[in-house]
DNA sequence: CAGTGGTCTAGACCACTGA
DNA sequence: CAGTGGTCTAGACCACTGA
């Protein structure tokens, strides 16, 4: 009984919620009845009651009471992978391989790159992901030099850009669009499939404050390489 | 000034971590001398670093203090749009048309069909999602009998399962896996495209508690449909 | 062993909003 | 207008853990 009450109180309607024996729409106790059932002061039984509306399990409205929520399909949590850590799980083994490395100016009709860039130099990184020794998708890359001068000083030859960048520039914003895509007919010869094979194509831009930090384009061959997402209330999301 | 102080504490250090002042590994001042600073008792400090910590923007730990956190990429906030939403937002028409609706018993050497059935029927619904009258993406679907018996009595004929189940089977859990798949020759026919066509296939299983109340597998046209996640500490998630 | 965060109390005043 | 949740105070005791 070491856990703190107000996790037991949360538990308890979590796993009232979750089992049915709750539905959306029940109203649950006030808050000075939960004072009384669970004999402790209201800011304890407000406490639980915050974690559950936080989590979108219950709704709270003054004068109205509480409820529980009807829940919706607007988002889920989705596993991004560190594909050489995830290769590694699956116990084989991963590779990076450079195919072009070069500094360069943003392109000034393509506006993404120009506002990657700011007033500073692109850091170009194509290269390939390998799995066991075969292609398992090709990687455009695209660094903000001005935000990451010393990117300038790594090698990136059998060095994965992004496992580098997640070490040494903790970002703070991501944005990820998941597609599919043929292979276009460089990446086919790339990965040794016929050119339109079907790929899952992930493109993510990183912010780290306001300043861009890198954007990328990964394009996977669809038939080895997917990705999950799930959803639940709370902590049963873990 | 009507924004409660808690949040506005809160905000205060989010801003300082985003904006690059406050860099991981940063300690942040004590509870009691935040106290002091904005003159007001510890409960409002500890909910204002109580909702930055579960947010994963800071890291506390007893008589060490309390630090900024390096953010970590290990999932992100995937958007699951409603296909008949998203398409009525950008302006254009949803339909749902229905193939192949029927009843019938698991396949005994479908482990998911054993599992999502259990000692009752499957109700089995295929149909087309369109976008302005085109077909948008292929629907294999199953239902549990047992969990939602009141769906024999609904009429899918024109009107997504999809929908119907949000409204009246609230689902508690759910489990999503994207890859990139080739359009099947059936459902190239379907699509009106080429087989081997790239796609974007959603495969989701869904839970109310323990109890297992549908499974889909949703095929869309690559080049018409897409998913986006993002990542960001916070309210900064919106 | 002392500093720090984690939890909890027993009150208080207030804002909102549905009966 | 009365019930409900939202916020806040000024204390308290404790558990953890790094100096």
């Amino acid at each position: 009984m070491s856990r703190p009450l107000h996790e037991r109180i949360r538990a308890d309607f979590e796993g009232r919620i979750l089992g049915g024996r709750l539905s959306p729409g029940d109203r649950l106790p006030t808050e000075q009845q939960l004072m009384q059932r669970y004999g402790c002061s209201r800011m304890t039984v407000s406490k639980a009651l915050s974690a559950l509306a936080s989590a979108g399990l219950i709704e709270r409205r003054k004068k109205a009471g509480t409820y529980v929520a009807r829940p919706k399909l607007h988002s889920m949590i989705l596993d991004v992978p560190d594909i050489g850590a995830m290769i590694s799980e699956r116990g084989g083994t991963y590779a990076y391989q450079l195919i072009a490395g070069r500094m360069r100016k943003a392109s000034a009709d393509r506006e993404d790159e120009v506002s990657l860039a700011g007033k500073g130099e692109l850091l170009q990184l194509d290269g390939l992901h390998l799995f066991n020794g075969r292609p398992l998708g090709v990687e455009y890359r695209l660094v903000n030099t001005l935000a990451v001068p010393e990117i300038r000083d790594a090698d990136f030859t059998s060095l994965s850009p992004g496992s580098w960048l997640l070490q040494h520039v903790p970002w703070t914003e991501a944005e990820t669009r998941i597609s599919a895509v043929g292979a276009a007919s460089s990446e086919a010869t790339l990965l040794s499939v016929s050119p339109n094979t079907p790929c899952l194509c992930v493109e993510r831009r990183t912010w780290r404050g306001r300043e861009r930090i890198t954007q990328v384009r990964q394009v996977f061959l669809g038939d080895a390489y997917d990705l999950t997402a799930r959803f639940g209330p709370g902590s049963a999301i873990k």
